[in-house]
DNA sequence: CTTGACTCTCACGTCAACGTCAAGCTTTAC
DNA sequence: GTAAAGCTTGACGTTGACGTGAGAGTCAAG
């Protein structure tokens, strides 16, 4: 398929997917008129992108995320266990913040008296 | 305090805490000369803004949210768990990623044989 | 009262992840 | 064969969270 379709497939722009490519996240052929050809599994490329920099991750880590994420043998551990780490660390960060902001939450809650059970 | 030892004992540098100000984040009082003044009080909100950007809010929902994590009593709870909840879906983002990749890790230790354990 | 450390307010620079034209080929549809 | 739709490569604009001086006022020490 070509770019436009990629696009609506995985509801990424076209100028996206061309910053994908540009940052080595795609590398779609080309046919002699130099429009860009894309597989059904850079739908999938695109939606582990996706989730990735959703995750807080740079195009850069995800450069060395994705050779993790591809169900292929090529004995490329070492990077991805450094990955997860981060990832880790990350959330383990964001568990700290969550932690702080409920435990407020229920101060605030006691200190109001008629405690609101949780929504 | 003035700016300079806020600076030093936050380990976030002048530039970072007058950004922090224009956003609304911090409220020094000035003396005459127009210096900033702290108070013990700036030191934890600090540390508060930093554990929220390293989190991934921007300084726009940490202007929501620091309200709802002083120790005050003001009914400031509506807001608050709606941060919450923005939080727990970024959480919920990166454990996503997370599985992600260990599953992968799994699948790839799993078809090189020798699994090392986790690490 | 001068030096040096500290602080002030502009104001432009940066970096990432794109958005948004612009100008010009290519392919598809009729 | 021509118009519309789709694609190409530039190249400049944008937003957020600051970095980095510039030029000038302020405060503590000798």
């Amino acid at each position: 398929m070509r770019i436009g379709e990629l696009a609506r497939r995985t509801g990424v722009s076209e100028r996206a997917l061309r910053y994908y490519e540009e940052q080595g996240l795609l590398r779609p052929e080309r046919l002699p008129s130099g429009y860009r050809v894309y597989t059904e599994l850079d739908v999938a490329a695109v939606r582990r992108v996706r989730l990735l920099l959703a995750a807080g991750l740079s195009t850069a880590q995800i450069n060395e995320a994705l050779p993790c994420m591809v169900d292929e043998d090529e004995l490329l551990q070492p990077k991805c266990s450094g990955l997860v780490d981060a990832l880790a660390a990350h959330r383990d960060r964001i568990e700290e913040a969550i932690g702080e902001l409920e435990s407020t939450r229920a101060n605030l809650n006691a200190l109001i008296g008629r405690a609101r059970p949780v929504g």
